[in-house]
Order: C-alpha cells, then sequence, then structure tokens
RNA sequence: GCGAGAGUGGCGGAAUUGGUAGACGCGCUGGUUUUAGGUACCAGUAUCCAUGAUGUGGGGGUUCGAGUCCCCCCUCUCGCACCA
C-alpha cells in the first residue's frame, strides 16, 4: 500500500467494489423494512460530453443520496437519458450519421463520464426516452387523453421557428426569440396538436401552495406564468347587427367610464372592417408585423385608428366608437377591451393621443384626483354611474356584474395567461404522435395493441424538413377503424413530454404492462428531493407537474398512493461561470470535468464544486481552488496513521476535542436536513481536521479520542468524496465501507462543557474575555471581569448601571462616570 | 415600469433567537525542507494617525448591544413586461 494519496488507482479500486457488491441499487422488496427515499437529479441530453453544469447537479444528488443511505434509508437514485431532440438532428447533418447512432454513442460516453464520477446511480433503471419501450407509453397516455379530449388538433396562431424548423410551445419562446437558437419567432396560422393544461389550469395555481419545499422564487414564476385574474366578461352590442362584442375586464366597477372600445388587429371585427378600407387594412398588415416581438416592445408606441362602427353600451345604451389598437393582443382574453381612460393607463394615454373623451366614474374614498393630469387607477368610490354611484370599487364589481348576469348581459369570469401546451413539431428525431389520418374516419388514435409507433431510426436528415415526409412505409398505412389506406400522422412531440413523466417511469422502469405500475408508485412517489437548473422554472417543472395529474386521473395512481405533485423539495443549483460569465465554446473559457478527473481525481472535482458556493448560487470556477481541495484530501491522509506519539508528554484536551467532533457532526447533519449548504458543511470537516492535526497524542485516552474524531471525519467526509473516504476507512481499520457506515449520531454529552469563555463588553465595546464555570451566575461573573486587569481598568472610577449576561455567551456592563 | 432577492477583506464566502464580524478556502507575506523550480509543511494576513480607534453599499432610528430589526436613498442580479 502507497503512502502517498493516489487518487486514481483508489478511485477504481473502489468504483469495482461498489459495482460488485451492487450497494447503490434501490430495493423494491416488500420486506425491506427502511424508509424510502427517492433522490432526483434533472436527467441529461446526451450531448456527448459532460460539462461542469452537469458535474455539479450530481454531486450535490450524489450527496444528498449518500447520506440518506448512510441515514438507513432505501434511497432510488435513479439516472437516464433525455435522447430525443434537435441537436441530434443538427449532428446527423453534419456528421451524415443517423440520429440514433449519434445518440447511443454519445450515450455510452457520458455513461462512462459519469461511472467515473463515482455517482451512486441504480444504473439498473437506466433508460433512454428515444427507445420505443419508454415512448411507447407516452403514445398511450396521448391516446387516453384524445379519448378525454384533453389533446385535440386546432388550427391557431402559432410561434414558428425557422432555423429549427419547428413551431414552438409559448413557454419555449423567450422575449419573442427561440430559447434554443436565439432567432425571433414568427407568427403563423397552422393546425397543431395541443394537450389541455388550461383544464388543470386552478389546480396547477393551488397546488403551488403545497409547494413549501420548492423555492418560492420558481413559485412565484409558475404563479406568474399560469397568470390568473378574476373579473367579467361584458357583452357588447353592436350598432346595426344583431352580433355582440364581448370583452373581459377586471374592473367592471369603471364600466360606467368606457368612452371607447379596443379590438386587436387579429379581431374578427377589425378584419371584417378592412376589407373595404384599403388605410385600415395597411395598418393591420403593420400591425402583425410588429408582433415578431422585439426588447423594446414595453416602449412601442401605442397606435390606433376608427373602425367606423360602434358599440352599445351594455346599461346606458350609448353608442361607442370602436377602434383598433396595436397594444391589444388577441391571444389574451376576447382580442377586445372595453377602454376606460379616466382610470386605466394605456387607454389614458391613447385618449390624449386620439383626443378621446375620459369620463371619470371613480373618485378616491378620500381626497381629490385631478383627472386632467393622470389617470385614477386605484379603488375608490363610484361616481357617475347612475344607480351604482357611492358604491365603493369592491362592492360595485359585484353589483355591476350581477346587473349583466341578470340582464343577460355578461357574467363573472377567470381569466388564465395559460394557453394550452402545444405538443407537436414538425421533426424527425421525436416521438411519434400515434395518430393516423383517415379520409373517411378522421383523425384516428392508434389502438393500444398497435403501439408503439417506432419511428424509424435509419433515416437521415438533410436540414430541411422531417425525413419522415420522405419515409413511404412509415408514411402510408391502413386505417385501424376502417382498414382504408390512410397516412400517419408526421409530427413528432416535443421532447418535454418525455422529461415530463420519467420521474414516475423510474418507479418502474422495465414494467412491459403499464405505463407506471401503482405499487412502485406509492413506494416511491413523489421524489423526495428534486436538484436541477433553475432554467427549467415554467418549462419542465410545470409540464412535469401538469402530467402528473394527467397519469394520475388516466388512473395509473391514486393521490394518497403518489401524490398530486410530483416533486417535494426542489432544489434549483446556481451556474457554473470562468471569469465570470457562463462557460461556453465560444467564448473559449470551458473547463473540461475530465482533464480535472484525470489530474486530480474525481474526490477533488466532487469536493470542490461543492465547496465552492453554496448550491443555489452562482459557482465560480477557480484553478487554485481545485487545488486547495485537493491539498485538504492529503492534508487528512497524513492524519490517517497517527498513534501515540514519541515525545509528547503533554495530552491533548481530549473534552475539547470530543465537543468539536460532535459539534461538528451536529452541524453537518443539521445541513443535510435543513438547506444542504454543504460549502459550510465543508469548512465544518476543515475545521475539524484541523483540530485533529493540532491535538497531541500522549496516552491511549489521546489515542482514543483521536480515533473517534478520525472515524467521524471519515464517515463525514463520505457523502463527499466517497472513494477517498472508503480507501481512508480501509486503512485505519473501519468495519465497514465508509459509504455504508451508519451516520454518526451526536452525543449530547459531549457538547457541554464545565467552563466557558465570556466575551466581556463594556458599554458594548468587547474589552476582554473571561474563562468561568458553565452555570456561574451573575455576580461571579462580575467577579471575574473585576479581577481581570484589561477589563477592570475600564470600570475604574465607574458606576455600574446595568449588567446584562447571555449565558455562555457574553457579560455587557454598562456603566455612567461616578 | 412592476415584482423578488442581494450588497461583508485582494477573491469565493461564514456568522440559531439581535450577543466575539470576517469561520473555511483561495491569494498574498515571511520561514522550514529541497541542488533549484514546483510540491509539502510552519507562522502571519480587515483598515488606520495603533496602550487605541474605525469597520458589513450610504444616511437616519430602535437597543445595554445591530451585518441581523425599522425608515429613506444608492447599486447590482434575477424574474415579468402593453394580460385589459
Amino acid at each position: 500500500m502507497s503512502d502517498r494519496y493516489e487518487a486514481q488507482n483508489i478511485e477504481q479500486k473502489w468504483q469495482q467494489k461498489w459495482a460488485s457488491a451492487n450497494i447503490d441499487a434501490a430495493s423494491d422488496d416488500p420486506s425491506d423494512t427502511r424508509p424510502n427515499y427517492y433522490c432526483l437529479v434533472m436527467f441529461p441530453y446526451p450531448s456527448g460530453n459532460l460539462h461542469m453544469g452537469h458535474v455539479r447537479n450530481y454531486c450535490l444528488g450524489d450527496a444528498v443520496a449518500r447520506y440518506k443511505r448512510m441515514k438507513g434509508f432505501n434511497v432510488l437514485h435513479p439516472i437516464g437519458w433525455d435522447a430525443f431532440g434537435l441537436p441530434a438532428e443538427n449532428a446527423a447533418v453534419k456528421h451524415h450519421r443517423p440520429p440514433a447512432e449519434w445518440t447511443y454513442a454519445n450515450i455510452d460516453q457520458m455513461r462512462e463520464q459519469l461511472k467515473r464520477l463515482g455517482l451512486s446511480y441504480d444504473w439498473s433503471r437506466e433508460s433512454a426516452t428515444c427507445r420505443p419501450e419508454y415512448y411507447r407509453w407516452e403514445q398511450w397516455m396521448f391516446t387516453r387523453l384524445m379519448e378525454k379530449g384533453l389533446a385535440y388538433q386546432a388550427e391557431a396562431e402559432v410561434n414558428w421557428c425557422d432555423p429549427c424548423h419547428t413551431v414552438l410551445a409559448n413557454e419555449q419562446v423567450v422575449d419573442g426569440v427561440c430559447w434554443r437558437c436565439d432567432t425571433p419567432v414568427v407568427r403563423k396560422n397552422l393546425k397543431q396538436w395541443f394537450i389541455r393544461i388550461t383544464d388543470y389550469a386552478e389546480e396547477l395555481l393551488t397546488g403551488l401552495d403545497t409547494l413549501t419545499g420548492w423555492p418560492e422564487k420558481v413559485v412565484g414564476m409558475q404563479r406568474n406564468w399560469i397568470g390568473k385574474s378574476s373579473g367579467a366578461e361584458v357583452s357588447f352590442g353592436i350598432e346595426g347587427s344583431d352580433e355582440t362584442l364581448d370583452i373581459f375586464t377586471t374592473r367592471p366597477d369603471t364600466l360606467m367610464g368606457v368612452t371607447y372600445m379596443a379590438v386587436a388587429a387579429g379581431h374578427p371585427l377589425a378584419q371584417k372592417a378592412a376589407e373595404d378600407n384599403p388605410e385600415l387594412a395597411t395598418f393591420l398588415e403593420e400591425c402583425s408585423k410588429v408582433s415578431t416581438k422585439e426588447a423594446d416592445i414595453a416602449l412601442m408606441e401605442k397606435k390606433g385608428m376608427p373602425l367606423g362602427i360602434h358599440a352599445v353600451h351594455p346599461v346606458s345604451g350609448e353608442k361607442i366608437p370602436v377602434w383598433v389598437a396595436n397594444f391589444v393582443l388577441m391571444s389574451y382574453g376576447t382580442g377586445a377591451v372595453m377602454s376606460v381612460p379616466a382610470h386605466d393607463e394605456r387607454d389614458y394615454d391613447f385618449a390624449r393621443k386620439y383626443d378621446l373623451p375620459i369620463k371619470q366614474v371613480i373618485r378616491p374614498a378620500e381626497g381629490d384626483w385631478d383627472i386632467e393630469t393622470a389617470a385614477y387607477t386605484d379603488a375608490g368610490v363610484l361616481i357617475h354611474s347612475l344607480e351604482f354611484d357611492g358604491l365603493a370599487s369592491s362592492d360595485a364589481k359585484q353589483a355591476i356584474t350581477s346587473w349583466l348576469s341578470e340582464h343577460g348581459r355578461g357574467s363573472e369570469r377567470v381569466q388564465y395567461r395559460l394557453r394550452d401546451w402545444l405538443v407537436s413539431r414538425q421533426r424527425y428525431w421525436g416521438t411519434p404522435i400515434p395518430v393516423v389520418h383517415c379520409k373517411d374516419c378522421g383523425e384516428v388514435a392508434v389502438p393500444d395493441d398497435q403501439l408503439p409507433v417506432e419511428l424509424p431510426t435509419h433515416l437521415q436528415p438533410t436540414g430541411g424538413a422531417s425525413p419522415l415526409n420522405e419515409c413511404d412505409e412509415f408514411r402510408y398505412t391502413n386505417c385501424p377503424e376502417c382498414g382504408k389506406a390512410a397516412e400517419r400522422e408526421l409530427d413528432t412531440f416535443d421532447t418535454f413530454m418525455e422529461s415530463s413523466w420519467y420521474m414516475n417511469r423510474y418507479t418502474s422502469p422495465r414494467n412491459e404492462e403499464v405505463m407506471v405500475d401503482a405499487e412502485a408508485m406509492n413506494r416511491w412517489a413523489p421524489v423526495d428531493q428534486y436538484i436541477g437548473g433553475v432554467e427549467h422554472a415554467v418549462l419542465h417543472l410545470l409540464y412535469a407537474r401538469f402530467y402528473h395529474k394527467l397519469m394520475r386521473d388516466a388512473g395509473l395512481f391514486t393521490s394518497e398512493k403518489g401524490g398530486d405533485e410530483p416533486f417535494k423539495n426542489l432544489l434549483t443549483q446556481g451556474m457554473v461561470l470562468k471569469d465570470g460569465t457562463k462557460m461556453s465554446k465560444s467564448k473559449g473559457n470551458t473547463v473540461d470535468p475530465k482533464a480535472i478527473i484525470e489530474r486530480f481525481g474525481a474526490d477533488t472535482a466532487r469536493l470542490f464544486t461543492l465547496f465552492a458556493a453554496p448550491p443555489e448560487k452562482e459557482l465560480e470556477w477557480n484553478d487554485a481552488g481545485v487545488e486547495g481541495a485537493y491539498r485538504f484530501l492529503k492534508r487528512v491522509w497524513r492524519l490517517l496513521d497517527r498513534k501515540i506519539e514519541n515525545g509528547v508528554k503533554d495530552s491533548g484536551d481530549i473534552s475539547a476535542l470530543r465537543r468539536a467532533i460532535h459539534s461538528t457532526i451536529q452541524r453537518v447533519s443539521h445541513a443535510f436536513e435543513h438547506g444542504f449548504a454543504f460549502n459550510v458543511v465543508i469548512a465544518a470537516l476543515m475545521e475539524l481536521t484541523n483540530s485533529l492535526q493540532a491535538f497531541a497524542i500522549a496516552d491511549e485516552q489521546d489515542e482514543a479520542a483521536y480515533r473517534e474524531g478520525l472515524e467521524a471525519l471519515i464517515t463525514m467526509l463520505a457523502p463527499f468524496v466517497p472513494h477517498f473516504a472508503c480507501e481512508a476507512g480501509e486503512r485505519v481499520g473501519m468495519d465497514r465501507m465508509a459509504v455504508e457506515q451508519s451516520w454518526p449520531e451526536v452525543d449530547a454529552s459531549a457538547l457541554v462543557s464545565h467552563e466557558v469563555t465570556l466575551v466581556v463588553q463594556v458599554q458594548g465595546k468587547k474589552r476582554g474575555e473571561i474563562t468561568i464555570a458553565r452555570d456561574a451566575d451573575q455576580d461571579a461573573a462580575m467577579a471575574a471581569a473585576q479581577a481581570d486587569a484589561g477589563i477592570s481598568k475600564w470600570l475604574d472610577g465607574m458606576q455600574t448601571v446595568k449588567v446584562i449576561l447571555v449565558p455562555g455567551r457574553l457579560l455587557n456592563i454598562v456603566v455612567k462616570p461616578a
């Protein structure tokens, strides 16, 4: 055995031992009495290379999983591959190889990289979403949703990304550009497949309240995205027509202040009016072009044109001009609004610009308001509102809405910003949508016994349209209902479909009978701890919550035995930066995990990524810091062989050492249970290392105390640097592998000391320290303080006014001149 | 513009309930070992007119005592951004 710390040999040795002992598998044995714990990290897209963001994510997850095992839990800690998606097609075009080949080769490569890190995954559950055994259940689920009317095909204005050659969901458009390639998206009218996430809007919203283990930030982002607002739908008449102009408003109390109506450029009324008005048609054209969003859209000038038609006020019967306005969104509410310039800033600006009347109908409850200066947007008391005069805004909302309902001109209404999930993509490398288009039968779901609809894996993308379009053997089939010639749906699913349910599939990954096994869901779900990047706050994490509920409502499991939410606790890790910015190939500031592992070993890489910053914060990469982590391991290494030392006469302070040992156990354990501040945990372990190093071993008692500390240190290091800990444990003769040790218990009696050091303050300023008995009273403390020359000189010639004793911490003496 | 969070040494970052500010690490300085460099180890490291004073973005306040609580201001980060 070498006396030097040789990471490479050690890591290889223990990885083999763990694998052959199969210690990382989760047990589905019903007689296993251990409590269950499900720790999940966001599975990677198999790009071929592990980057530091992955390393950070997986080291966090591994520390949690290993800790829980040591605490006696039966831990499920799976991994797999989010293997469908566009990069595979792009690579296929570049290398002239089918995406499947590229994907599977990357998976093999990345699997080796993950294994080299010594992550304690249950590899027997590994799965890849591009395998038919996986996606067949997604297809099965989709046909269930079609039966329920929760999946449907519709023509709608959708986001189209030209470089990606596909449509995108709303969630995938960030500031008007494609989330993948940063190209501005184009609005197009296309027939697409949707899933009715809006049916679950309310549950997705109220469910957020139960997610107490999630960062508030993420909860807030989702709440914002769902965007619930309550108000009323109001039907205005249209002069000279039987039709109505319906609008949604959150301020029905301002109804009597309407002076004009505004509709979106895409609104049928505007379109119709433009037919015989070329000037208007030109304006509408302009508006539709601007809808390709720019960053400064908010600053865009408000523009409009009268349509030349009039609406009829539902209460007063007044004639109200109808305008088209560029700030009204066709995609929200009804695409039309009632404009109350007196009480809405946008309407106010617009009215001023086009010289439209402003009619105040709300006054502040107290004081005056000059409506000539600005709109009054707060609640208040109604005026100029006929029978509603004198009501407070909140009462008036009720009263006016009731009046409208009674007269058939409106109703209470809740509006969500969330829109249905567009799931079809005009791409090849994805899950085929299990639908056949038949001339006679329409869209027919592929029956269960014909699933999966397998994706042909040999096709070669060329960069343009999906090669599925050219693949006759896939495209042409027979209608499952009438048997006549028919065509398959050629679009594939959004890859967020696969990642929306993988966490549940891991509970029974090889089951060929059902999508997820109810018993396994009962055992493992929901995920106890989920760890991943915050960039998925409204994408993956919203879809996964939705899909979990769809699975529940498909009868795959129940609320009681599987949960209403998929992830109980969520940790969103920060990005890994270099030189203050995100690592990227184009900036040339990447750090290759492989190089770090080859030079220092996996344990050093793991230790540094956990130590350098709190998990949820950004991590600034620092090569010198990595060496520091390596140095620390070498320092611990040197402590392993210490015994009773020749020439040492004075024993170390055993009770002080034991206090250090057990307070470290306490601190480290606390961090694992609350907040995962591993940077602080590792600092505490370094402190313990320093204490052990400084401890003098003169006799057997010393040696026993030292050994207690050393074993505790090794055991607590195991979740972070498992190979190192195992080797160190073996070297000092611990009975089991360090990663299989029980987590150390705090010996409360070791924490108390009979003497304590009190900080002594005079006038709140620190003037010295005294060491006194732990249970000393105020008088004893005062006596000790006065006996200390450094302190007493501040008390000379002074009269003591007040004494504050904080037991075990400090003594503050308040004085004034005598 | 709206909302949330954060401002602590040269750097990353610590500090239960208000109770020793700067743990731990990096860097830096000096030393030991080494033929030398590197490694390793030991000591020091907030600032300043230094028996003391000052110090957690700035200014006020509460308190025996404030990084922590309250008010005002500044800066940065993130999220949302015409949602009617």
